[in-house]
DNA sequence: ACCTGAACACCGTTCAAGT
DNA sequence: ACCTGAACACCGTTCAAGT
């Protein structure tokens, strides 16, 4: 008689979540994921081929979120504007969920294939306000340039590198203006 | 009778940066940097309180050489110019270090506040190109957001993020001459 | 079908003991 | 003074066995 599920893949999800926000990454061992949904470690690997596969799971769960926040065209205006508001909604996503933002920006989730659609989802959205911004040959280089803007900037703050004072808010739309403003030079005003 | 010392912190450190750069963290073991020196792994905690001071030292000697390298007046002239000589050498540590690099800004030795001076030390000769360019006023917000753009290019170039195409050299190229027209708009034009 | 206890080869760290 | 062997409490993972 086939026994019923203790649990599901999307709960244990969901535990990784808690446990990486909760506590970072040393909270976050087979043993506590399991005792977190009721079942013991070695049962985890009836459902995933091993913890990084059961961390893809949840990263790839965290970038379908990102993907529709960025993507949710709330208010669609001007091109400036969009982006910029793209801009502060991806510090919002990176500031409530900062260990699973760090997690999605790890080696080891990097190197993982399976999440290559995921991520191009997520980065669809700023792709697709510069294509027709700055031309369908720069586009790439220019999402590229505001994404590693908007990285380098949250990978540090959240990592509490800012340190010698300023007020990191007025910095971060210091650099976000500066950044759009760049990109955007010949095309229509801002403010 | 005092037994003579088999290694150094010195070569400790070495050691420390050959294995990182060799296989990854996790070719990182207490017992394979001892072996890799000669003694026992115990043997370690005479000389580092644990694990993550022994990473801090290796980690300030990286900040070290990069503060040597970015601040080595080699070619001064204009300030564009200057800072955009020091976008390219800092591109070149983090890529001939790739996981020293990491190691650096991992969010371990972020928090450890031994690592503080040498951080702000390597930050430096950024800072003074850009106090006098900008003002002293803008120059912390003007920093951050350069360095910004560096380190999330920097981290997702090594990371492998950039894989939808497109040639990564230019892009880099393409958002540090953006980002310097933005931050000197008003200032000395470049070529 | 689903879950588990016991085991394996590792970790970082401690400490009494050797020289 | 300097180094180590043995031990402790953990890891991720495997696998035969239970229901």
């Amino acid at each position: 008689m086939s026994a019923p599920a203790k649990t599901s893949d999307r709960k244990i999800c969901e535990a990784v979540r808690n446990l990486l926000e909760g506590g970072g990454e040393r909270s976050l061992s087979m043993q506590k994921i399991a005792s977190a949904v009721g079942i013991q470690a070695p049962s985890l690997y009836k459902r995933f081929a091993g913890k990084s596969h059961l961390l893809s799971a949840a990263a790839r769960g965290a970038l379908v979120e990102m993907a529709e926040l960025l993507g949710n065209p709330a208010g669609a205006g001007k091109t400036y504007e969009s982006l910029e508001r793209m801009g502060h909604l991806y510090r919002k996503f990176a500031k409530k969920n900062p260990r699973t933002y760090a997690l999605i920006f790890s080696e080891a989730m990097v190197a993982r294939e399976d999440l290559l659609r995921a991520r191009q989802a997520a980065a669809e959205p700023m792709l697709a306000l510069l294509r027709p911004a700055v031309g369908k040959d720069a586009a790439l280089n220019a999402a590229r340039m505001l994404v590693s803007y908007l990285h380098g900037f949250l990978s540090m703050e959240l990592a509490r590198t800012f340190r010698f004072g300023g007020n990191v808010n007025e910095a971060f739309q210091y650099g976000l203006t500066k950044t759009l403003d760049a990109l955007l030079e010949e095309k229509a005003q801002h403010g």
